[in-house]
DNA sequence: TTTTTTTACGCAATCGTTGCCGACAACGAT
DNA sequence: ATCGTTGTCGGCAACGATTGCGTAAAAAAA
């Protein structure tokens, strides 16, 4: 079987004590040229690697970090993964990536599993259906570190990275509003996520802003963040039956934008003639869609290099952190065909 | 700090020995009813959980397995990872995930990083770039448990996990043949990775069988999987500039299609009307593309799940495992509107 | 009562590595 | 010749958990 070699090894090789060994690859100043040549090239040649395990257990701490998000087959995520990475990469950390599937039940035994002692510290965006925050109030009060990025919370003090959602949603209604849409309703994941609420503060800002009346039957919660397409069908079905039909859609997530672009096909709604769409998406491929979907973009690959350099600040922190940093970065709107400006009516 | 209660702390706290206490919590037979007791609740009130570095260091491994992949942001692989990660959960193990980018010398680092012991087992799916394979072979000549899927390597013996892509190939080159296309190009990712050769094949067969006769110049491969823009863009260009431009295009992988179409919608060629596509893509997006994309669909799930169940059983396997399995599973093909039949031409 | 068995627990080694302390030789200074 | 210094290196313990072996006391058998 794959039995690696270890100092112990080396050391009953060459006639030394393992802590000569270590000491040797190590560069002590203590150990002769001579023995520390004899060593480092004896390891070289059996390709000696230290063990991690051992380090660990030894250092008390793992360098590795875990990240807790709903989906990686989502493009804000893998996206903001990869900003993760980069940075893990470089100063030397693991990433461990668990998946909640935006379930409340999943997400605990994640950071559960993830946070007895595997990890250093957690980086998490909150599954849609999380409402309760014990699990991680627990791991921070005892002094673990967690950064929260994107899906945040307001119970917790630590680091955060957010985009600026209500700018963004703003801007997306305002860009409907300024292409002659009036009636624009609003499609939201669960509406106790920090996202989900500052974007419809975004979009309620434009909406007066412009003197249009918050119109409430136009907003639609989709609690399982588009999980579940039947949830999502449902409530852009009951959009386009409603008695005063809106003219424009300003959906707030990857997966219920191109869902419902898809729901309105499938109801034979032309989009932009019959209902406009803006929505949040990080999609590269929206661009090539039918329409091409207008869209804000969050800065994801930043945002996620940003959150891990946080991490591990409070990670290798001396002291007790106690003041804590909340990051914002813009969004960008891409504009396209689901919103161009809509024909003047009955002429 | 953030410091979890340990064994030693019960035995103290107890006045027992942490063999005792060690025996209880696993439920020796060789501990009074009464002791037991007072172990457990003790653990359970201050919430003890064993330190699994200290038991990976004991048991000499970790119960965690590597996944080599060129890019998660592709939904072909999260969605295998999706099914990693399904049954890994289920049978204890965690998944480490690291992204190659295509690049050569990054999979040899991550592999190593990796396999220097923090993983018991790795699951592969080769770079664009990597043509030479010392680094698995090293491990894998060590007994280091490795299992490839999707883009597999001929030069080592273990299991494997593959689609029919000669099957997927052909289906789709059929497809476009029997759409009325007979100028069919064909491009493709690095042109020695198994699937390129397998998918290569399926292509040349179909045409064969349809007494097409085989153009070189029809072929484009892609050196660095689509992840390099332009390459991809100057393939197309040189297809739709070529004197005896083609009518059709087969692309082998899901990046390339996508890019091909941005492609062809740069240069205003219209699709399928000027030139139809097919591709391989496990995008669910491209039902949405204008045009809606005929694609060939990997069974990406049921591949990673299928994956870890092979590498896990070499894992856990008490001897030398020395007969192995190729599992080869069957893609489909969604027909839409970038390939619909060709109008006659010439009338 | 004595011997044997059973019960219930502790001791110490182990996994791989590092930190601390002590040992010992060679050396120059006194 | 003695002392202190410096340069090299080994021994031991520790990180947290498991486990084979040993053993005291209690229970059972003689």
């Amino acid at each position: 079987m794959y039995e690696p070699i270890t100092i112990k090894d080396i050391a009953k090789a060459l006639g030394l004590s393992t802590s000569t060994v270590s000491r040797a690859l190590r560069g002590s100043h203590e150990i002769s040229a001579d023995t520390k040549k004899l060593v480092v090239e004896y390891a070289e040649q059996f390709n000696y690697r230290p063990n991690p395990i051992a380090l660990s257990l030894k250092e008390r701490r793992s360098r590795s970090i875990g990240v807790v998000v709903c989906e990686i087959a989502n493009n804000y995520f893998s996206q903001a993964i990869n900003g993760i990475e980069s940075v893990a990469y470089n100063r030397g950390y693991h990433v461990i990536i668990s998946q909640s599937h935006e379930s409340y039940e999943r997400e605990i035994v994640n950071v559960e599993h993830l946070a007895s002692r595997s990890v250093d510290g957690l980086l998490v965006s909150l599954s849609a259906e999380t409402d309760k925050i014990d699990h991680f109030k627990n791991l921070h009060d005892k002094g673990f570190p967690i950064v929260f990025f994107d899906r945040i919370t307001d119970e917790i003090e630590t680091h955060k990275v957010v985009a600026d959602n209500y700018q963004g949603a703003y801007n997306a209604t305002q860009h409907l509003i300024d292409a002659g849409y009036r009636k624009i309703a609003h499609l939201s994941s669960a509406a106790h996520l920090s996202i989900s609420i500052e974007r419809m503060n975004g979009y309620k800002a434009a909406l007066a802003d412009n003197k249009i009346s918050f119109n409430e039957s136009y907003i639609k919660n989709c609690n399982h963040g588009g999980m579940i397409y039947k949830e999502l069908e449902d409530a852009v079905r009951s959009l386009i039956n409603s008695k005063d039909k809106p003219t424009a859609i300003f959906s707030a997530g990857d997966k219920l934008t191109v869902s419902c672009l898809l729901a309105l096909n499938k109801f034979k709604v032309k989009v932009p003639d019959d209902i406009a769409l803006v929505g949040f998406s990080n999609s590269p491929l929206v661009e090539l869609m039918n329409p091409s979907l207008t869209v804000v973009k969050q800065p994801a690959f930043e945002m996620g290099q940003k959150a891990i350099e946080l991490l591990i600040n409070l990670i290798e922190s001396k002291r007790p952190v106690t003041e804590f940093e909340k990051v914002v970065l813009q969004t960008e709107i891409f504009e396209r065909n689901s919103s161009i400006p809509k024909a003047k009516p009955k002429k």
